[in-house]
DNA sequence: GACTGATGTAGAACGTGTTACAAGTCTAGA
DNA sequence: TCTAGACTTGTAACACGTTCTACATCAGTC
């Protein structure tokens, strides 16, 4: 019952607030109610409940607002991923990762990760969807997830907050961990799999990777 | 510029040809005339070109009777794929896949495949699309692609068309191929990758999974 | 051949993402 | 302080997935 764009929009030159930081004060105000409004919304009801207007009324903006700072729904999605998802790679760069072995402390990682997930499943089921439906236009706030998934997924190799250099045979096995693990997410948001099985596959794919 | 429900529809008793055998003649033609009109319009203008009432007219029947045989375009996109797929498969049960070894001939499967769909990448882009927004009401289907790709991968590790079983350890490995595979494909459907990233990648992931 | 229920048709109607527009408000620079 | 331009607002309009309704057609049964 909701609409999505998947045409890139045109840019009519430099929007207001699309970076996290610049604009005013009151900009960056607007764009802290505006992603939290998304975040709550989503929390309650999913990608569904996500609805442009409702987004626009709680955040008190315009709708036309709303679409100055953010082209499309994907684009507010994804960019309400990108937050949180920061927010956790600042986390997990204060203390060392604990375990004993990678193979251990990337579990740990990404199961804390997953379970902060389930918890929420109606949020990720809006994120994950939006992230899946995300076009070329969206590209930068894509790979702003990925870079902090890397991070995290590197720290925990390592062992260390410093994850200093990562060699190229351990940036392919930090992509394929993150492929299935994105992968058994969707399976779960969209009900194939449980958390078990969420928890398994990726239990598999580091064992057999780090071997 | 496209709706897609992501609520499942109610069930009111059995739909007439939601399946690709049954019913009448005339039901099956239909279903095959949507299907066909489904691809073509997918191929030309990818998944915001598959518009209901275009579907419906190109197939000639009405929108009605679309719903009646496919309940969302979700359903409709991903029975498409489901379709192409099964084909394949069918293909390649008839002779053994070229290699001498398993990597050489899961490269030749999954790089022969990808070459494929990267050929009409409109098409492509619709299917992929399709299958990461389904959800549990589509699992029917979507279990069928993975069935159809897994039973590719695990002719092609063995090397004959019988690919007699398969040990919990080798599935695990196909599991995470098909991962890998599907996540570079959404990358290059987004166009986050290219053509080559995505042959790189799976290159990369079946040589430190099968060493 | 007539009846009946399932199936198909045509088209209107509704919800939500997106766009457009006219008018108000705020900010920087003169 | 005044003004130009950018930013916001409120609201209407449009597109497309989806649902609904009234009627036509067809297959099987008597």
């Amino acid at each position: 019952m909701t609409s999505v764009s998947t045409e890139p929009r045109d840019t009519d030159g430099p929007r207001p607030a699309t970076a996290p930081t610049g604009g005013s004060a009151a900009q960056r105000e607007r764009r802290r109610r505006i992603l939290d409004a998304t975040i709550t919304l989503a929390a309650e009801g999913g990608f569904d409940a996500v609805q442009m207007r409702a987004v626009a009324e709680q955040a008190e903006v315009a709708l036309g607002t709303l679409y100055r700072y953010f082209p499309s729904k994907i684009h507010l999605l994804v960019s309400a991923l990108a937050r949180e998802f920061t927010k956790d790679v600042d986390r997990s760069a204060v203390r060392a990762t604990p375990g004993d072995t990678a193979h251990e402390r990337i579990m740990y990682v990404l199961n804390r990760r997953t379970r902060a997930l389930q918890k929420q499943p109606k949020l990720t089921e809006a994120l994950v969807r939006a992230f899946m439906f995300a076009d070329q236009s969206v590209t930068g706030e894509i790979h702003e997830v990925g870079t902090s998934l890397t991070t995290v997924i590197a720290r925990a190799m390592h062992g260390t907050p410093d994850h200093g250099e990562v060699t190229e045979e351990e940036a392919a096995i930090i992509r394929i961990i993150s492929d299935v693990w994105l992968s058994a997410l969707i399976s779960w948001v969209t009900g194939r799999m449980d958390e078990k099985d969420v928890e398994k596959s990726i239990d598999v794919a580091v064992r057999l990777l780090l071997r």
